[in-house]
DNA sequence: CACCTTCGTTGACGCACATCAATCCCCCTC
DNA sequence: GAGGGGGATTGATGTGCGTCAACGAAGGTG
């Protein structure tokens, strides 16, 4: 149970960031407590790499070695069931942040939903860095605050809600990062297929899809591709997500 | 919606710590990171105090000014939905900390389960003190992935556990968190009453009361007051809560 | 002790979601 | 265009838990 080498992307430079100081996610993420003139410190510590969908960045239980900022795609979190039954536990987007770890093993697994570009950091520079530089740390601290929030707002889905409501509520929280992150489309696009998307919301596929069905035969939405989500009327969506009925 | 004052107890100092030299749970909280010698420095921003059963630390939405560590009791969090449906996100138990937020407010309740006693800071008067004694804030970083780590369990457990699995879950959790607190009693103390536990497990509490009868009829445990659990098959609760199952 | 209130237990019934299974659709390859 | 495969949709049926309701046990008060 080793990390696999990620997929080598063609090895020469690509379109996506070779140096800090040109990262897409430098002013949203933990990278933005560096000031420009000590940005070099970051890129002598960085390991740019990118995760091609079938393979892992690492899986539970191994040994938490490096952390990892997100600089481009999905990634998901996922903890899984002796019986194989899996449950994902978070997803994060470009600028977040992974691989916090509170024994010296990962307990839940991370890979991309398709291909993800990520920064690597080994978790010992990192930590010397933080020394260094403490508004680093103060920003790690800020992340974690921001995941753990999300991470009892899923709780509360999980625990109390139906299932159209969380599916509403998915994809309102992934129109909301979508208009966030400068990627301005009428639609929603769906990061991870029906079974993925069950695997976050505690359903199953099947119902997942009944919900997404209900929904276009209410007029909420439109469905074009199986990817892709137009919103037809938000304020009935919101509605859905608050438990404001319409079932 | 203010914070509402906690029933000052005695208003004397009561057998809890009035000094961070003295304090139960000082090596296994936040301020294990305070050198011996500076500990009269967080004795001067340290508000201590006790809150009991009916009122609550804070609200959803209250402004979040302080921050709190945990002497004594254990304490609730949680969220509620619009129709008044409630969720348990979090449990807390002495030395752990409580209070971070990422906007201005607090987006969860807290309150006691029966009665706390709290130790509160600041949170301005506590960041100027991380600047000083940085240690301070990577043990807060500490903690808060620790949190992040049982919320992402807790997000298993309400995603993909059955009712029977949750309950030993948590059975199992309680006597594992009381076992380390010093009460070595041949019992779980059960800290919530059942309505509680079905808002932490996301159930109803009958479902609650039904499976812990049946795990009386079958033999693992004996409840001998409704708050008190003695274990009788360890092993068998433990296959339960890993879903080897006895259904 | 009688009374009340609060909390827990137990039973009967219904429903939301799981389960099992068939079909469809899109995309890929030849 | 034919064939094949992975993912999505839809239907039929089952069941675990929710819901509603009655009952019981424990503690507090006059």
């Amino acid at each position: 149970m080793t990390i696999e080498r990620p997929v080598a992307f063609g090895q020469a430079p690509t379109k996506h960031a070779t140096a800090c100081h040109s990262c897409p996610v430098r002013g949203s993420t933990i990278c933005a407590a560096q000031k420009l003139a000590d940005l070099h410190r970051l890129d002598a510590i960085v390991h740019r790499m990118e995760v091609e969908a079938p393979k892992h960045i690492f899986l539970e239980a191994d040994k938490a070695e490096f952390v990892y900022v997100i600089r481009d795609g999905v990634v998901v979190l996922s903890k899984l069931l002796r019986d194989g039954r899996r449950q994902i536990t978070g997803l994060l987007f470009p600028g977040d942040f992974l691989g916090l770890a509170t024994s010296g093993t990962y307990n839940y697994s991370a890979e991309p939903a398709a291909r993800a570009a990520l920064c690597r950091f080994s978790r010992t520079e990192l930590a010397q860095h933080c020394t260094e530089f403490p508004e680093m740390e103060l920003k790690l601290l800020e992340f974690a605050s921001n995941e753990l929030a999300v991470a009892r707002d899923h709780v509360l889905l999980l625990g109390r809600m139906s299932a159209m409501q969380r599916v509403a509520s998915l994809l309102l929280m992934l129109q909301h990062r979508q208009q966030r992150s400068s990627t301005p489309s009428a639609q929603i696009i769906l990061p991870l297929g029906r079974a993925e998307i069950a695997d976050y919301l505690g359903l199953r596929l099947e119902t997942v899809g009944r919900a997404l069905s209900q929904l276009v035969d209410n007029g909420l939405v439109e469905v074009p591709k199986p990817r892709r989500i137009a919103v037809l009327d938000q304020n009935a969506l919101n509605g859905l997500a608050r438990g404001l009925d319409a079932r």
